[in-house]
DNA sequence: GCTTGACCCTGACGCGACGTCAGGCCCGAC
DNA sequence: GTCGGGCCTGACGTCGCGTCAGGGTCAAGC
């Protein structure tokens, strides 16, 4: 296979394969009389490697030293991707988490403190800062912000959506007052209705990203703090009611 | 806050910081009499922003251009992140798949096709080069490099390896021909040895990873034949008998 | 009040991984 | 034989910073 037929296949430019035999970790094993590469199976099972590894983040040096390791067989290889490449799974769904989680908050009128935020990232060096900065400016216009931020809605759509939303907190509270089971149709029915709600006023919920909110509804204390003050015991009753209808949709 | 709190907050160095100053993306909303950089909650939470679409592969351009289009409101760059998020989620997992997939291909002595390898790299331009590239290589040698390149293991062991799973692959066609159910204990004891003998040999198996492989065996027509040809409808067989074997590990 | 060490500033150059011409050769189809 | 598409080799440009260099700032301790 001469140059473009193997960037095609492989999805990458033709530059990309000069740069990659330039710079020595991908080499064609063959030229035609005219000076045209030519790239074998066992080059392009290379250069599978190379993109897999340059996917992952490696600068492509390493990625030499990486395949050119003569102690280092194939199953090896395989592994260490799959070990990366689950790490980087784990990463992206604590980062989808970490949106869904702030879009409640928003939906919610409840403001994520900047370490929460930025918790996905780096590579954490915990306390120390977190301490200090929370002291720094803990207690500023958060509130103010987030609600004002929230206009894209106009205010009435935003009293609307918020009578909406306390009308199905009311009957939760309701429900648990009556002592209807947490895991009951009934209670599931509401938080069905919680979850479409939540769709039409603010973002795309699926049962599982509902069921996801649910947990973090107990776990997060200032989620626990806005049920609890509706009702005590509203936060772990919503959360389960939450989790009982996402396990019935599934 | 100065730019070294900012930076060990967020994870980047202050010369990214600076960086961002000057093309304009991240601007610290005040500076000391000295010149320090004072960023404010607001810039923070830009930066978060800026983080989450850098990440996500934009450029820094674009990322400024988003930000500061006055017609989207936080909530939209919400869901934009949701979604990409997603669809990276779903990348990555095809890409474990597909790992998974070289690795048992591996370790049952199948070869893979340059295509499959590639599939889950470009943004597809399918058949075209498909049928084109089969021609030209189909029936290579490909399966004796397959062979050569497990000799990480020795001759002896990879005689023993195969020994071994030559007779639990026996065993699950006795089970098949005397009629025990593929969702029966039995199978599934089967199917557990199966998986155990795959991590002592190969790669660590969990049990959601083998049903991942035992859904391909009945998927992928080369993993049915390496069956089929043990004995007919072994591969429907062993495939159901795994899958069941990992929900009841669940 | 003065030093000291940690932190901040602004250039300015370097680098990795290519993108993007420019100028020219090659090759199969008509 | 010529024409369009593909291939070649420089060589320069770009993006997102890393890495000094040279110099001011700030709080702590003496």
């Amino acid at each position: 296979m001469n140059v473009g037929e193997v960037a095609a296949l492989a999805g990458v430019t033709v530059r990309t394969l000069h740069h990659y035999d330039r710079i020595g970790l991908l080499q064609p094993s063959g030229r035609t009389a005219a000076g045209y590469r030519q790239y074998s199976p066992a080059d392009l099972d290379r250069l599978h490697q190379v993109l897999l590894y340059r996917e992952l983040g490696f600068p492509l040096e390493e990625v030499a030293t990486l395949l050119d390791d003569p102690s280092a067989d194939p199953a090896e290889h395989l592994r260490r991707q799959h070990r990366l490449l689950r790490d980087r799974l784990e990463r992206t769904s604590a980062m989808v988490a970490a949106v869904e989680k702030e879009m409640e908050a928003r939906a919610m009128g409840i403001s994520l403190t900047p370490e929460e935020r930025f918790e996905v990232f780096g590579d954490w060096l915990p306390e120390e800062y977190a301490a200090e900065a929370e002291e720094k400016w803990g207690g500023t216009d958060a509130w103010a912000q987030s609600q004002q931020r929230t206009r894209a809605m106009s205010k009435d759509d935003w009293l609307r959506v918020k009578a909406e939303s306390d009308d199905v907190e009311a009957r939760f509270a309701a429900a648990l007052r009556s002592g209807v089971p947490a895991d009951s149709e009934q209670a599931m029915d509401l938080a069905e209705e919680h979850r479409q709600q939540i769709s039409r006023n603010f973002y795309d919920c699926s049962p599982e990203m509902h069921a996801g909110l649910g947990r973090m509804y107990v776990e997060d204390e200032r989620f626990t703090a806005y049920y609890e003050r509706v009702a005590p015991g509203l936060a772990q009753y919503v959360s389960t009611a939450v989790q009982a209808n996402a396990a019935r949709h599934a």
